[in-house]
This record gives structure tokens, C-alpha cells and sequence, in this order.
DNA sequence: TTGACAGGTAAGCATCTACTTACCTATTCT
DNA sequence: AGAATAGGTAAGTAGATGCTTACCTGTCAA
């Protein structure tokens, strides 16, 4: 699978993958936040925090307000719909309502492979 | 946040933030399968796909099955659960349910900062 | 207007990642 | 037994990632 630079920019995956991001998101979950604000309980840098959030405002995780030198940053959660799409897909097997219709399909699958 | 070379092969996170895997574990949704199977519709070599199946495995997100010579590997959805729960979280915002509420506390952030 | 503050951005670096090819072991088939 | 098949694993590589420091612009306050 190719991966352009930019990957991370853009899908919602890759970019809930990073933990840091994940706590940026519940952080700005409280409600919006200034930069200098976000990036204080991070044991990392205002520039590293910096790039995180551009990651999430690629991937349309968060936007900006401007209000004099400071930048207000907010969750902008709808993109997490498609993680919840994807997920909820799988729900019914760890609910296992589908053990046995799968142990049925993956019988029959075997059945079939043996032709 | 510090990374462990191994942080794929743990956090399920990480595990389905690339899309190849994801698409293994979509395939796998439907059964258990051979590996030889399994690499088959991917445009890429199969000790690249086995690598894939070595980080899903660490991620319990698969179990493998032997016989003869050959692997079955089936979906072991329930580490999903995790991103389940964590999205989850945010379904009321994209839900427009607590926009109003989200705004309502912002502003008495906003009051908040400014004493 | 000069200095301090908020924060974006470039450059550089160490490491991780997603592959590849080459090779090895276990099993089955003839 | 010997060849073919299934598939794991090591080593190498190009490029992506997650940071850092250095620097720049825009805004506010004295």
C-alpha cells in the first residue's frame, strides 16, 4: 500500500493511531483550547504539539478560531464517524452472535476450498 | 510519547491505522483462510503480508490455526472493542446533541480565563 | 516603538515502518 | 528419498514519523 507524506495528514486512521493525538483530541474534548493551553501537559515541546494538532486539522479532527495572537483549537469530531463505521462492523463478532454463523460460513468455505 | 520499536505490534491502535491490515482484517471477516489465500488479492509479496499477520497476531486481532502445512488464520475481533469505547466517547458531538452544551462551556471557559 | 508573548514553520536527526529478496524449516506428494 | 509446497524469518532499504532547536511573523502591552 502506498503511503504518499502525507498519509497521516489525511486519514482519520492513521491519525487517531498516535497516542498523543488520541489525548489531544480528549483534551480539546472539554471544550476548545489555546495552544500555549493545550501543550502544557505534554512532556514535549509547543513546535511537536504544534505539528500534532496540524495533523488533526488535516485530517479535519480539530479547527482554529483566531482571536488576537492566540489560536483557539476544537474538536471537530464527525471524521471519527468513519472509525465508528468501520468498527461497529466488527461489533457483532466480539458479541459473538456470530460465533456459530461463523463457524458455519468457515465450514462451508472448507467444503468449498476441497472442490 | 516514547515508542517502543514493538508499538504496532501491541497497541490496536497503531495495529488498524494502516489500511493494508485493515483490509485483512475485512477479508478475514468472512472466514478463516490459508495465508497463501489471504496474500493472494494484495499487491505485494507474501512475507509482506505475513509481516502484517505478525502484527495482527501480536495485537490479538487474529488467532492462527495449524494444519498440515498450512495456517488458518481467523479474526479475533474483540481488541476492537477498545476503539469501539474510545469513539464512542465522541459520538455525541458529531451527534449535534452537545453542541449547544460544548458552546455553553467554552464560553464559561472563556470567562474563566479571562479572571 | 520596543519588548514580550503566541504560535507557526524550516531544517535536521534518530528511529520506525513497510516493504523487498534470500533463505530456512516443516509437511505433503510422487 | 527427493521435489514441491506452505509459510515463517533475517537482512537490507527507501521513505515516513516524531521529535528537537532555531527562527520568523503577528499581536499586545509599556
Amino acid at each position: 500500500m502506498k503511503r504518499s507524506p502525507l498519509t497521516a495528514s489525511r486519514d482519520v486512521f492513521a491519525a487517531v493511531g498516535d497516542p498523543t493525538r488520541r489525548r489531544l483530541l480528549d483534551l480539546l474534548s472539554r471544550g476548545e483550547l489555546p495552544v500555549r493551553r493545550i501543550a502544557a501537559p505534554f512532556a514535549m515541546t509547543r513546535p511537536a504539539i504544534s505539528q500534532h494538532l496540524g495533523i488533526l486539522l488535516r485530517a479535519r479532527l480539530v479547527e482554529v478560531r483566531r482571536d488576537g495572537r492566540e489560536r483557539y483549537y476544537r474538536l471537530h469530531a464527525s471524521p471519527l464517524r468513519r472509525i465508528h463505521d468501520w468498527v461497529r462492523h466488527y461489533e457483532r463478532f466480539w458479541k459473538g452472535k456470530l460465533t456459530a454463523l461463523g463457524d458455519f460460513l468457515d465450514a462451508e468455505e472448507k467444503k468449498e476450498r476441497r472442490r
